[in-house]
DNA sequence: GGAGCCGATGAGCCTTCGTCAGTACGAGTA
DNA sequence: TACTCGTACTGACGAAGGCTCATCGGCTCC
């Protein structure tokens, strides 16, 4: 049952003679004798009809070697994947994004990796929950994170910048008129909060807490997309990082008082390759604070 | 570069650890262990991250991952094929047939195949030419093939009956009122013939020179069917087996005189399986003779 | 009937795999 | 801080399997 035994059997059957595929394998012909009478062995069917000019596929044979192809071409592609990595860069990079963290900058960073490495695929996780993270993260299916907090407090945590928090306002609010809202002025406000355990949601309820505010749940969404949304619509207020505010929506964001920031860290995997490095440069290469972004529309 | 590393190495990366795997596997730790390295240290690249806990796959790993897991799966569905195929009866027969021959009984005989080993796929070449039935048959290709003559005279050739060949007229032809039609009566006659170096045109010149006849080659076609829709056209007049005239031409279709005839001889390959024998065996129980067939219509 | 082709078989050598023991390293805990 | 537990790795040894050489048996073609 090994692959060997399959190439074998396959070039029995394209050559049409042990005796050829030997020569074409560069071994004995013995050796592709036994491993075939091995595998007919083994499998307790004949798969090649002897006759005095060679061997011929039998009908089950025929079928056998369908699904041995596949699996001897798969093993082709298998190692010339993992050999091409040795070089080049080639592979699957898993990120995940929580609290909407770099939606200005990842874009940015991933087409720039995947102009300098092509054949890297990407998979993004946005805004896992906590559960969803830690599980990932558990189980190394990881390789990068951008997340606020880490518990693991090693090398492998990068700090790339702070992201400034901001309040969405329906349209025709009247904290509009500032420039900044002061947080106390929202006292009473029904709020857009978003999935219960989820990170986004712990600064919120955070931020009421440190400001003395009673939280009134309008609704619960997962994406910070749909909060600005739903909140543009005047169904409540949000708190949201500011580079999650989609195109559109600028005229209903303000900053507040006192100050929502966290910070933005990048988590490395252990053992991280040239792909997580790679990636890590260009996200630190990017612009991670802009203080000035959100001032007044005129 | 064996399918027992891919598997060590899938395991690896599903437990998260090779202990865990290889407790899986049945076998010790360190056997796992050498494996994983020594696939590592064939291809040149790391395919798992070591971390404190266990073994986390990596970028390029996933990705060679991915393929190894198609050849396992391929070699598991290579094995089951091989041992189904060990009771019941699994693959896929290769049939040609010559000159239309057994055009009425093929059906028949396929389809209790069918009915007895639900899982053999069968493979009919129609009326290849003879270049491409000796390609096939020398190269093994073919488990069963129907033809008139063979080479091959050993015990591997059945003849399970005389195939009678008829002469399609076209519609309103003068000789449509002769119960047999005497072939001398045809003299000067456009014919449908067939492809050059076929077997039906063989057939059908050594008739027109047995009688005298010089032939006019109206059309040449490829299949008998085409043959006999042409030659009810009018194009012409045609000899085909009687088996082969399609429902519906019946009533322009005379036996001739004198009459033309042509065994039926399955030829099974050295080495015959279950397969080839039960479908021999179901050809031969189909009716091959029918001489009353073509009595004139009323 | 002999020459030439085919695959099958057996003996010997060598590589490789598997196991057992022991080592090294990091994490969690008292 | 030290101890224990978990992890993977390494080295030595025995066993199994692959490869090669030489040989045999069967068939075809001349």
């Amino acid at each position: 049952m090994s692959l060997r035994q399959y190439e074998y059997a396959l070039a029995v059957a394209e050559e049409g003679s042990v005796t050829a595929a030997a020569e074409l394998l560069h071994v004995a012909q013995p050796s592709v004798s036994q491993q075939i009478r091995g595998l007919e062995r083994e499998l307790g069917v004949e798969l090649f009809a002897r006759t005095p000019t060679g061997l011929v596929p039998t009908v089950v044979g025929r079928a056998f070697l369908r699904e041995a192809e596949i699996a001897v071409s798969a093993s082709r592609r298998a190692r010339a994947t993992a050999r091409a990595g040795a070089d080049e860069l080639v592979g699957e990079l898993m990120v995940a994004v929580q609290m909407g963290f770099g939606t200005r900058q990842l874009p940015g960073a991933l087409g720039a990796l995947r102009r300098r490495f092509p054949r890297l695929e990407v998979t993004v996780f946005e805004e896992p929950s906590s559960a969803e993270l830690e599980r990932l993260g558990r189980r190394g299916v990881l390789d990068l994170a951008l997340m606020a907090a880490c518990e693991q407090s090693p090398a492998d945590a990068h700090h790339l910048g702070d992201e400034e928090f901001v309040v969405v306002l329906g349209a025709g609010h009247r904290q509009l008129a500032v420039d900044r809202v002061e947080l106390r002025e929202l006292e009473g406000e029904p709020w857009v909060r978003f999935d219960r355990d989820s990170a986004l949601d712990g600064v919120l309820l955070n931020v009421l807490r440190d400001n003395d505010l009673t939280p009134t749940t309008a609704a619960r969404v997962s994406q910070t997309a749909t909060a600005v949304r739903w909140a543009a619509h005047g169904l409540g207020v949000t708190l949201v990082p500011a580079s999650a505010v989609p195109h559109g929506h600028e005229h209903l964001v303000r900053p507040v008082f006192p100050v929502v920031s966290q910070p933005v860290i990048a988590v490395v995997r252990h053992g991280a390759g040239p792909a997580e490095t790679a990636l890590l440069e260009l996200l630190r290469q990017e612009t991670w604070s802009e203080p000035a972004f959100f001032s007044p529309v005129s």
